[in-house]
DNA sequence: CGAGAAAATTTTTGATCAAGTTTGGGGCAT
DNA sequence: ATGCCCCAAACTTGATCAAAAATTTTCTCG
């Protein structure tokens, strides 16, 4: 048996081979970051030739991030062979705050279980950097540490499936929390993460429950209310 | 025009004109299909090759089809580049019932406040024709005609995120269904889709949701006894 | 001399690219 | 404003390269 799953028996060199990561995993990653965190920007039209030439990648390594990212949710067809960056309405809002507070509460309670001192260390070191964030109005360092500490508690949480489906809702009003910063600055986003902190310490899961729908649902509001203001402006620019 | 949903302005000729479905849509939808009623067994491999050659399509819309599936649980990368269909374990059983049993209530909430009386003539169409395919014993109907039902609940709803997400949840335990019958029988499956079919008349959102529940938790729960009773027999066998 | 394992070869399959084909949309003329 | 035409972009295919699995060969040891 030659080792069925096994790991490649050359590599007495070094361990710095990089795993050589195809094309389309690299372009579906730098899309799906550029979309989660803003910079592609709700509505915004993307083609597959532009990035290839943006990229410098290839045609068919392009075509698969786009059809994965739209699949997940992260890119939207419009009509003919177009897609672009949806732009979610209020019922949109409406699903997304179910959906996750139907599902995040779950998983903070799994990782209540599972969680080890060394995983709320690092928990409490993001959410401190967050706070620093926070304090200087980076709002790029806001988003990204934001995702990060939720993210950190999924992967705490070992549940495959639940975390998948949470992390497409990500994609889904990710774009929209930049918009929501752009409004209403960094100073006054209410978290829940100390709760959640103490939660997880105390190995309190309802707590760790709770604390987590709150920060949901807190979060969700205010692109609700960003949202709803949105399209009132753009409704009197439009008559 | 050909009725589909698009009212396009030149249509004079004839409404047989195709709407001109792209290949790599046909290839997902026919591979989707058979993942979801089990004509691909949990385990079996799939390969591009295999399936540009089986289908006499090209590589790049095969390759296409299999990232957007696999992006949805319907297939799942099995370490070196290939792909095979899925093999759930109890953990994921798990998660399947919960997430099931928080959003799928919901949705048969939502199709209450929204079914017309022709809405609920279409599903109790579809339960008889079901009926009728438990007594025959046919399992493939059973199995299209049950996702049938399911699914026109969740389109009623209009609630196209909760649905998406429900329908790849789908793609994860349908493979396993057909093991289930194939163990079980038609003849033992229970289901409350007469309980459903009564709440909706009577507009009753609460007792819809309640009954979508407990038939989604007993179709679960057979799932996992099945699942069970596999997992255990192949320990046998490989020891 | 035979059996088993390691190495080398063959073959199958996945990844990427470039070129040809088709289609939708914008621009221009009426 | 309407209709036609051209172009850009999407779709599809086939070829090419690389990597992994399967097979065969060979070597060593009992």
């Amino acid at each position: 048996m030659t080792g069925t799953r096994g790991q490649r028996q050359v590599e007495a060199y070094r361990d710095d081979i990089p795993q050589r990561i195809p094309v389309h995993q690299q372009v579906y990653e730098d899309l799906r970051t550029r979309i989660l965190f803003g910079e592609l920007a709700p509505g915004q039209p993307v083609t597959i030739q532009g990035l290839v030439e943006t990229l410098g990648a290839g045609m068919t390594p392009v075509r698969e991030a786009i059809r994965r990212l739209t699949s997940e949710g992260a890119l939207e067809f419009q009509g003919n062979r177009r897609v672009s960056v949806p732009t979610p309405d209020a019922d949109c809002i409406e699903e997304l705050i179910f959906a996750r507070q139907a599902l995040e509460p779950e998983l903070a309670l799994r990782a209540t279980k599972k969680a080890s001192a060394e995983d709320i260390d690092a928990l409490e070191e993001i959410d401190t950097a967050l706070d620093v964030a926070i304090a200087r109005g980076d709002v790029g360092a806001y988003l990204h540490l934001n995702y990060a500490f939720h993210s950190k508690l999924y992967a705490i949480a070992e549940a495959p499936i639940l975390t998948a489906i949470v992390d497409r809702l990500w994609l889904r009003f990710g774009p929209s929390l930049r918009v929501v910063c752009g409004r209403m600055g960094t100073q006054n986003l209410p978290d829940k993460h100390k709760e959640t902190l103490t939660a997880l310490r105390a190995k309190d899961g309802r707590a760790a429950a709770i604390a987590i729908r709150d920060d949901v649902v807190q979060g969700m509001e205010q692109v609700r209310e960003v949202l709803e203001a949105n399209t009132l402006s753009s409704e009197m620019i439009d008559t």
